[in-house]
RNA sequence: GCGGGUGUGGCGGAAUUGGUAGACGCGCUAGACUUAGGAUCUAGUUUCUCACGAAGUAAGGGUUCGAGUCCCUUCAUCCGCACCA
């Protein structure tokens, strides 16, 4: 072989690694840049081929980053925490600690042997105690922390405590759970435990009771993030709606923060948009209606307080605290028996319910506080306890599910918004909601006339005025749940005492997570922590059993490789000013709405407390696609299936044999039927044509003496009922009717899975796709004995093949673009790949395959092209005989030219993260200087540093061919010659009417009206010029001529 | 329903942002060298047409000397979010 690359990328890997070659530290004389991957949690599925996608393009930008004189961070690590070990932990008593640990060693033997860059020795695994210790830091602090609004920023807790004890909450403006209302007097009349609950109120990391995702499934909580329609994204078990004591992070308050500081970050508007979106900010107002008879006030929350003289009724949250204060006693039984049944139901089944409309009437009134309209007060499950105050002020008008409510109980609906120019029309009239924004009021007192916005502020005013309400801006996100019910997962530091939770000190870090003898809940439904022995402070008091989320890890481990060693501080001062925050990220966007909320959250409070030296974590983002596989299916005859076609049915009760014909006269393949026992010949046949197609069939019936049954299948599939009619009915005449002797040619169905190819006919009714591992197919072409060692159950299996133009017999599968797993067999490993082609080949390949953010399919066929260069690549340097050869002779000016072509598309393509086009310019540029025989080493130096960062083994070698003891890793980008690729000519397309009609070579020095007389006076030119006037010349230099005729 | 993305050959995808549509690669076709080829090399490959030529970037309309690119309308498709008041 010429290009031995298992040879090379060994010898390679070891020299970087025995030299130490990616190692970084600080250095003040190099600009830093920092690219970062987001980690992995190390799976026992080891790595496939999307895994490395975005690896390879944060290590291609890593490698170009320092060829251009950067001093570049570049770590990795695991996010080493997680559910399936622990699952696993529950079912063989495995500890979580060793399965996790032989994941990590598979992946990162995986990853070596495709050649990154990673300065392994800042390595952090989130599990290790020298690494959780400052997560637990972290969460002391954000425990010891409060919000003050006013000043935007967190704040010790110490702070808080003082002005409770100088006036109270007088003036207060902080975040809190619920507003409290003290003076300085009362607070020092509290008890310790009373003051300990206060504060409960205003940390930044808090215990409350609050409604949280509980999955039975997996004994825990969940964040909103971590469920997707009503079941668990990892495990897929059910989850319900559960009150429960919990930790909870208040990341509310920086809900304005987080949304603000979007704007400063240069990610992808969809990921940016995701985040606003789950943040859910939306501007409106508090408004106060009055209980009829009753000192109750009633608070809502609406965006469109414009519209509030067209509130009919009011709606409650059925959870809603008010609701048994308001109910008459009349209405009570209704209301309770509502309030129960929606309890009962789960987050699924309500979910699926969404469109129906139901509610109570709890016989209260509001008073509007506006108009004085009596309104009536209804619970509704449509109304959420957990979005603004969980009550609403219900406008039919111009709200569609106000509008069904009215519309199903009956209830009265008065316009108050109308298109401008047009006349109210009577609601009753209507058949659906009507919600013009751009609208003006109508029916509305003093807005009317106004238009939507001008009415919300005026409304606004008048409501402030009368001090019933005040203008208010709301938010969907929601504090994170931050405890789990789980072992595999870092301790609290904290313990209780007299039943109030303390932070425990911080020399105490970190607090390890001890060995349990069983990894699932007690009997009694603690967490697995509460069987560790000792699990108590030096004093004796009990620590708490629940564990972080897997968010704890994940939100801060960009700052820890800044300064992975330091056991004195999270990270030190003066790495973080050198080192900063990321300047790229790249990794997947389904974290766009859990980690990249956690991080950005946890960056600012590093922030806010003085810690980092920048507020957003992520400066640059990149989301790499997924990597799709292409499944191959072959497909089964579904016997199940065709019985439920009533001939199936009738065939099978009546023990007929069945044989696939699949060479027949007309070319066409069918299945047919024979009665072994009654010598019946049954063809069923899908295409109308019965006569024409049946011809042959009955020559062969009347020769071999059988009675023959048509069947048209198109009329039993399109036509059930009468079609089985039909048929039940010719075959019991055939069969009663007369002696006919034994028949048992063909095969008799007896059980056998039988395969159809997948241009049969009738596939997708009567068959079964089956996925077929694919390195048994190429060009879905099943190689059909492989397939039967492959599925030992399937040994005996009956093929239908077709024929192919040599006649050969094959079975043609289909195929889809899915999802890569191992239970679709489409699963493309890294290593097999490496070990066949390179890890050089794999890393082009993979950038070729397409836009680095886009999704797209992995095709096996398609490497090929890559190995092809990669090895035209390496002829460039050696002769015929694979001997290294490279001449010194000086580059001509079309060698030159090559290469500073690719130069400049090189430094493009990187910044604009289009590797995909960077690759296919070296395809370009080696095919050109092949063409031109090039072996100079002008050329081919700076091509080896330039290949690098995409090919590095290679490049190293032939760096090292090329007389260098150093590696090519520290060698310096190229500098881009303009002067190279400028030509002195240029070949215009020149066009009449737009249309490009025929090439010219013009001297670039040309002016317009030289240019103009060449182009006309050229002999292509008079056909397209002859009886037309020129009435125009376009002249765009290096560009085009276009001449307008006509 | 709301928000965002995407639509270009048989396939993955290019197109310097308004200037030769289909680069590069796969696949396919033919040929060469071969005992052989899932090796290598050469040529061809958007569609229609014998050809001259014509049509062509989801569909329709517009702006322009010129539109894959800009504007309007429609359709398809993927991804989020979703009784969020």
């Amino acid at each position: 072989m010429d290009y031995n690359f298992t040879e090379i990328e060994k010898k390679w890997q070891q020299y970087w690694h025995d030299n130490k070659i990616y190692k970084v530290d600080i250095d003040h004389n190099k600009p830093k840049f920092y690219v970062l991957d987001m980690f992995p949690y190390p799976s026992g599925a080891g790595l496939h081929v999307g895994h490395p996608l975005g690896y390879i393009a944060s290590d291609i930008y890593a490698r170009y980053k320092r060829l251009k004189g950067f001093n570049v961070l570049h770590p990795m690590g695991y996010d080493a925490y997680g559910l399936p070990a622990e699952q696993y932990a529950i079912q063989t008593g495995t500890h979580p600690a060793v399965t996790t640990e032989k994941n990590i060693n598979r992946y990162r033997e995986q990853m070596d042997k495709i050649g990154f860059c990673y300065d392994w020795e800042r390595e952090v695994r989130t599990c290790e105690p020298g690494y959780y210790k400052w997560t637990q830091w972290t969460f002391l602090q954000l425990f010891n922390s409060f919000y003050c609004n006013g000043c935007q920023k967190a704040q010790p807790i110490s702070k808080l405590i003082a002005r409770f004890e100088e006036k109270g909450t007088e003036g207060l403006n902080v975040a809190e759970s619920k507003p409290l209302s003290f003076t300085a007097a009362e607070w020092k009349a509290m008890s310790e435990k009373e003051q300990q609950e206060v504060l409960m109120n205003y940390r930044l990391a808090y215990q409350a009771e609050a409604m949280v995702n509980w999955c039975p499934g997996l004994g825990t909580v969940l964040a909103n993030d971590e469920v997707a329609d009503g079941l668990s994204v990892r495990g897929g078990f059910p989850v319900e709606r559960k009150s429960m004591k919990q930790w909870q992070l208040r990341i509310t308050a920086y809900a304005d923060r987080l949304l603000q500081g979007l704007e400063t970050v240069d990610w992808s508007e969809s990921v940016k948009d995701l985040q606003r979106n789950w943040i859910g900010k939306s501007m409106g107002a508090s408004v106060i209606f009055k209980v009829e008879g009753k000192d109750i006030d009633l608070e809502v929350f609406t965006t469109r307080a414009d519209t509030l003289f067209g509130t009919t009724f009011m709606v409650l949250a059925p959870e809603h605290e008010l609701v048994s204060e308001i109910t008459t006693p009349e209405q009570r039984a209704e209301v309770e028996e509502y309030i129960t049944r929606t309890k009962n139901r789960s987050e699924r089944e309500r979910m699926a319910e969404v469109r129906k409309v139901s509610g109570a009437f709890t016989g209260a009134y509001g008073i509007n506080p506006i108009t004085g309209a009596k309104l009536p007060i209804w619970i509704a499950d449509y109304v959420l306890m957990g979005y603004g105050t969980g009550a609403i002020m219900a406008v039919p008008a111009h709200d569609s599910r106000d509008f069904a409510f009215a519309r199903h109980f009956n209830l009265p609906i008065i316009q108050v918004v109308k298109k401008p120019g047009t006349e109210p029309t009577d609601p009753a009239t209507w058949e659906e909601s009507f919600d013009a924004k751009d609208g003006e009021l109508v029916n509305s007192g003093f807005l009317n006339g106004l238009t939507v916005k001008k009415a919300i502020e005026r409304m606004i005013e008048e409501l402030e005025k009368l001090g019933v309400g005040t203008g208010k801006t709301n938010y969907r996100l929601r504090d994170a749940i931050f405890s789990r019910q789980r072992y595999w997962g870092e301790p609290f530091p904290i313990y209780y005492k007299d039943g109030m939770p303390y932070a425990m000190d911080e020399s105490k870090l970190p607090l390890e997570l001890p060995a349990i003898s069983e990894y699932k809940p007690t009997e009694t439904g603690e967490p697995p922590l509460a069987r560790a022995k000792n699990w108590v402070t030096e004093e004796g008091y009990p620590i708490e059993t629940n564990t972080m989320p897997g968010f704890a890890g994940s939100s801060g481990y960009y700052f820890r490789y800044e300064d992975p060693h330091n056991d004195k501080e999270y990270f030190s001062r003066e790495a973080n000013d050198y080192w900063q925050n990321v300047d790229l990220y790249i990794g997947g966007a389904e974290h766009a709405t859990g980690h990249l909320i956690y991080s950005r959250f946890w960056c600012k409070f590093l922030y806010d407390i003085g810690l980092s030296c920048k507020d957003e974590p992520f400066q640059r983002m990149i989301n790499q696609g997924m990597i799709q596989g292409r499944s191959s299916f072959a497909y089964r005859a579904n016997m199940e299936k065709l019985c439920e076609y009533g001939v199936w049915r009738l065939i099978k009760d009546n023990k007929l044999g069945v044989k696939f014909e699949k060479d027949f006269k007309d070319g066409r393949r069918r299945f047919d039927f024979f009665c072994p026992e009654k010598g019946i010949l049954i063809e069923i046949n899908r295409m109308g044509n019965l006569e024409k197609v049946a011809e042959p069939w009955q020559d062969y019936a009347a020769e071999k003496g059988y009675k023959l049954l048509l069947v048209p299948i198109i009329d039993v599939v399109n036509d059930y009922k009468n079609g089985t009619d039909f048929v039940e009915q010719r075959i019991k005449d055939l069969i009663a009717g007369r002696e006919v002797p034994a028949f048992v040619e063909g095969e008799a169905y007896d059980g056998t899975p039988i395969f159809i190819s997948k241009n049969l006919e009738g596939r997708e009714q009567f068959s079964d796709p089956i996925h077929v591992d694919i390195n048994m197919v190429r060009n879905d072409i099943l190689d059909v004995e492989a397939f039967r060692l492959w599925r030992d159950d399937l040994k005996d299996a009956q093929f239908i093949f077709e024929k192919d133009k040599d006649g050969n017999d094959i079975f043609v599968c289909g195929n889809e673009i899915e999802k890569m797993s191992k239970s679709k067999y489409n699963v493309q490993n890294p290593d097999d790949l490496v070990e066949k082609y390179g890890a050089d080949t794999l890393r082009l390949y993979e950038m070729f395959l397409g836009p680095l953010e886009q999704s797209k399919p992995w095709d096996t066929q398609g490497i090929e092209g890559t190995f092809r260069f990669v090895r035209k690549f390496w002829r460039l340097f050696h002769n015929e005989n694979n001997e290294f050869c490279v001449s010194d002779e000086p580059a001509t000016a079309p060698e030159l030219k090559s290469l500073h072509k690719l130069i400049k598309k090189e430094e493009d393509g990187i910044e604009s993260i289009s590797f995909n086009t960077v690759v296919s310019a070296f395809m370009i540029c080696v095919n050109e200087l092949a063409d031109l025989k090039c072996n100079k080493r002008e050329i081919l130096e700076p091509l080896a540093i330039m290949i690098s960062p995409y090919a590095p083994h290679i490049a190293e070698e032939l760096w090292h061919l090329l007389g260098h003891e150093t590696s090519v890793v520290n060698a310096v980008f190229p500098v881009y010659d303009e002067s190279k690729t400028v030509e002195n000519s240029f070949n215009y397309p020149i066009s009449f009417n737009g249309k490009m009609r025929f090439n010219m070579e013009l001297p670039v020095t040309m002016n317009a009206d030289e240019v103009q007389a060449a182009v006309l006076a050229a002999p292509e030119a008079a056909k397209w010029i002859e009886g037309k006037q020129v009435r125009k010349v376009i002249y765009v230099p290096k560009k085009i001529v276009n001449i307008v005729v006509g």
